[in-house]
DNA sequence: ACGATGATGAAC
DNA sequence: TTCATCATCGTA
């Protein structure tokens, strides 16, 4: 019992859907075969006023995914050699987007689009089966799946960002920690 | 702690 | 057209 998320889930407030993310599965298909991540860890970088966000400055060329619809990918290549992914979230007009950092197999989000073989091709695509790259619900019973309780979310201050004032400061980022038996 | 490595955006 | 910057990573 698996669910392709929907425009519909990525169309909610920022911080909302990027709790919400967590504990579920990052899918790509290259040929028949798939691969599967559950997210462990992502960042939200929520609105204009985001200073952190690459919309702090307005619409540019790179950055007008971030405005559009909810659930098309928002991919760009940084420090010369990687490329970051994100979803895009909220309504259209308002720019959001979440960047997936870190899953159960691979951490770090550039590692993530090495191993998974994501680039530009996937910018502004929607995320479903078409496009070779989605995101699933599953239950707690399905292999990997799990149920995330509010007492397994860390927050904490987002990486990379410290030239965002106070920004910097806010609690943007969302782990999904294990609990201890 | 630092260099790799190139697209991006803002200034000129 | 130039230039500083950068939502990172591997090696030291």
């Amino acid at each position: 019992m698996r669910k392709i998320l929907t425009p519909q889930f990525f169309r909610r407030p920022t911080l909302t859907v990027a709790k919400d993310m967590l504990g579920k599965f990052l899918v790509r298909r290259i040929g028949k075969k798939e691969i599967n991540l559950m997210i462990t860890e992502v960042e939200a970088y929520d609105g204009p006023e985001d200073k952190a966000s690459h919309a702090s400055r307005g619409k540019t060329e790179r950055n007008k995914i971030m405005f559009g619809d909810a659930g098309n990918w928002y991919i760009y290549f940084t420090y010369g050699m990687h490329w970051m992914l994100n979803v895009v979230v909220g309504s259209k007009g308002y720019p959001a987007a979440i960047l997936i950092r870190e899953t159960d197999k691979i951490s770090g989000p550039a590692r993530i689009t090495k191993y998974l073989k994501i680039d530009k091709k996937f910018n502004a695509k929607p995320a479903n089966k078409k496009t070779g790259l989605w995101i699933e619900d599953r239950p707690a019973c399905a292999g990997r799946g799990v149920k995330i309780k509010p007492s397994m979310i860390k927050r904490n201050k987002r990486i990379g960002v410290a030239y965002a004032g106070k920004w910097a400061d806010k609690p943007y980022r969302f782990t999904y920690v294990q609990q201890k038996s």
